[in-house]
DNA sequence: TTTAATGCAAATACTTTGCAGGAAA
DNA sequence: TTTCCTGCAAAGTATTTGCATTAAA
């Protein structure tokens, strides 16, 4: 079985908190504010043993940033306001069922897949 | 009408001759091995004004770095090695629609996408 | 004691900015 | 001259790593 360190778990359950997804730094930010004295290295070194043992999962915002979330969960896509940050979580079956086929017909490995939409919400 | 400067100009020719993506840094060395003399703040500087004049378009490798690519061709994603960098285009048009549609149905407007496999080509 | 976890500081890598010199109009 | 372009150096940001200390087993 998989060991499990404090700040494994503090990570975690931070990000069941936030519900979405969230960067190395926010994540720091929530813990700090939470009076945790956590190290930012820390946080990195743990996001990457989650990310080893894929309990999270991790995409790129726009800005290059890394964008971490937790697994498990139906794997969906997102709908990203570039201006104010809104999020909708879409659903993109479709999308999963093209790109395993396009894998298999290259053939390519272990396969995974970044389907981000970004654009402007109708308050923006 | 759009002025369009020299280093714009070199940029454009060379993101042609690369066919596909390619990141800044990677637009620098070549640039340079062409005994070209520009500087890595030029390539930058230029990048970002034929991104707002909508010449080139922008997505994320998964490390984070900026990948630029020219406009206007027929549209397609790619399936990357993560392990030898091998790519190969592929065709979306499936995936065009689906994101539409999606944007619509949230009223999003000025969508774009972001569509990249990544995964293990046979040789790796 | 032996191993794993932690934090600080330093190092990386990409990218942006301030500023002064140079080219072009 | 006046404006735009350029490059160097410095700053900024996210992330990783070396190392010594500490906590845990």
């Amino acid at each position: 079985m998989r060991t499990m360190n404090k700040s494994q778990i503090k990570l975690i359950s931070t990000l069941e908190r936030v519900g979405g997804f969230a960067s190395a730094q926010e994540l720091y930010q929530l813990l700090r504010r939470d009076g945790d004295g956590i190290g930012l290295t820390t946080v990195y070194r743990a996001l990457q043993s989650l990310l080893d043992d894929k309990i999270v999962d991790v995409l790129r915002r726009e800005d290059g940033e890394a964008l971490y979330r937790l697994c498990g969960e139906a794997h969906h896509h997102h709908l990203v306001c570039r201006s104010c940050g809104t999020t909708v979580e879409i659903e993109g079956s479709s999308v999963e069922r093209w790109a395993e086929a396009v894998a298999k017909e290259h053939y390519f490995r272990e396969v995974g897949h970044t389907v981000e939409l970004f654009g402007l919400c109708s308050k923006c």
